[in-house]
DNA sequence: TACGATCGTTGAGCCGGATTCAACGACGGG
DNA sequence: CCCGTCGTTGAATCCGGCTCAACGATCGTA
């Protein structure tokens, strides 16, 4: 296997005949030239230019060679372009999805600011379901996708939504008669689970196994989708921690909900396959960035 | 354009993925290997593979590069194999040719020594004559030529075979009547020239142009054969220094031969295209020193 | 014919990047 | 919980890529 200056060098000169102007190409001295043909000619063991101070030209050995490399090196280099534009290019097409339509806006407002910077690359907007959101962006069909951290496995950007938790608790609940509860009522009270499909990361940030104090939080029953386990909760089989956007989004009139004084907010932001941190990606992330934190 | 190792690196370690396995093969360390890779995700601006310390995989981007590059540098290392195979091996034809039958012999030795050392290698025995013996060499239908000293434009090896100068002269000439006689007599007497096809330097190495104490050596006619030469000679239009081989091998009447006793030796031996040394016409100018010198 | 201009060659020497080395962090299994 | 396996990291080392300057060969020109 050649080196690559040796290849540019035999290539260039191959094509220039001349070691003055190959040198001047390559930006090196003539003697450079001179020293790296020598040694290919050695390694080859025949010579493959013939040349006097005045001309130089390809011997048919040298002439095949040339012929030979010249289309594969002009591959590589191509192989290598597509590469770098797909990695490092902020075009083609990138698709971003959202979880749960209330996050929309936020999104939209990152997709308007990135397709004005980038308006080569066309972006396409889905909505995934939590059942098929992580498959989704393993899998490729999604780049990014807008949802609540923590989210196991991929690689993240700064947070650019915040909540505070209220706890969802059955109408009429003995809770709903207290201006907020602390996290120590989930000791209290079976608390309806998230799938299975969900990272238990994920899990131990919503539905802690633990009070603050230490004490054990019973389980109570696990739902399919958000909606399945607010009717839990209606059906009084337990209480649900949750983002307060829910009151809006989910108005039950058979659910009511208590804030919680002493939970840390709930964030949002883009997560993204580690493996898949493009150009596209990151200046994507940074478009959402710049649109949505103040 | 990729470096090499670079090349080499991201290759191996698509196939093994493992660092470990891919350090080993390339015998460097994986530090290298960790290095390397992390230089060329820089420059591609995306993970070209997915690795924990647990698994390495190939990311799409990363794929997508393996599979572009590996046919081309298969392609690359043919082509340097039949390279080298061609400038180094000794397979393949070769093309050897004498001028003037009488060194055929020399030449056959060489022959049978080589063929004896590289039965791999085909050999074919041409005659060539005066007047194409260049260009042969030049377009490439014969490799190696048995010709005379000196040989211009062409490398050359050893000589092997020498022989003493007699001068050529019309029969019943008054200098057959010496034992011997000087180069001094070229002063004397017209001398037939070379055809013009052979070189300069030839030409004055076998009719100078001034003889040694400075004197200039008339011009006789020139003929195209060496024949023809010869029978200008006979026809008494000049005199002509040869090799005494000519005593044997152009036997006429008409022609003696008187030694002369302050020239040099002829020497003969083989002559190649300088562009086209290849390890076959090094082995066999090799056979024939082996085979001609004692 | 001597001179200058143009070109490729050569060998010594310098410098930067290729490579090593050793310490470290991450992860699983017994 | 510790240990073994793996990949990462940054400083140190060293080799080879490259320059530089002198040289030789060749051709046009005064």
């Amino acid at each position: 296997m050649l080196e690559r200056h040796e290849l540019e060098t035999f290539l260039t000169l191959a094509e220039e005949l001349h070691f003055g102007r190959t040198a001047e190409r390559l930006r090196v001295t003539t003697g450079r030239i001179s020293h790296v043909v020598k040694k290919l000619e050695r390694r080859i063991g025949a010579p493959l230019f013939a040349r006097t101070s005045r001309v130089v030209q390809l011997t048919p050995i040298g002439r095949q060679l040339a012929d030979d490399l010249a289309p594969l090196v002009a591959g590589m280099d191509e192989a290598v372009r597509r590469a770098v534009e797909a990695g490092r290019g902020v075009t083609g097409r990138l698709r971003v999805a959202f979880l749960g339509e209330w996050t929309a806006p936020a999104l939209l407002k990152a997709v308007a600011l990135f397709a004005q910077r980038h308006p080569d690359c066309q972006v396409e907007v889905h909505e995934v379901q939590l059942f098929n959101s992580r498959p989704s962006l393993v899998d490729g069909s999604i780049d990014i996708l807008m949802a609540a951290y923590p989210f196991d496995g991929m690689a993240c950007g700064p947070a650019l939504l915040e909540e505070e938790r209220v706890l969802a608790v059955p109408a009429g609940h003995p809770l709903t008669r207290q201006e907020s509860v602390s996290l120590e009522v989930l000791g209290d009270h079976p608390v309806v689970q998230y799938p299975a499909v969900t990272s238990a990361e994920f899990k131990r940030d919503r539905t802690p196994e633990h009070t603050p104090s230490g004490r054990p939080v019973p389980k109570g029953p696990a739902g399919n989708t958000f909606s399945e386990m607010l009717t839990l909760v209606a059906m009084g089989r337990g209480v649900l921690p949750v983002g307060e956007h829910t009151r809006r989004y989910y108005p039950r009139p058979d659910v009511a909900y208590v804030p919680i004084r002493d939970a840390p907010p709930i964030r949002r932001g883009l997560v993204w396959r580690e493996s898949n941190t493009t150009a596209r990606v990151r200046e994507f992330v940074r478009a959402a960035t710049d649109a949505n934190v103040r």
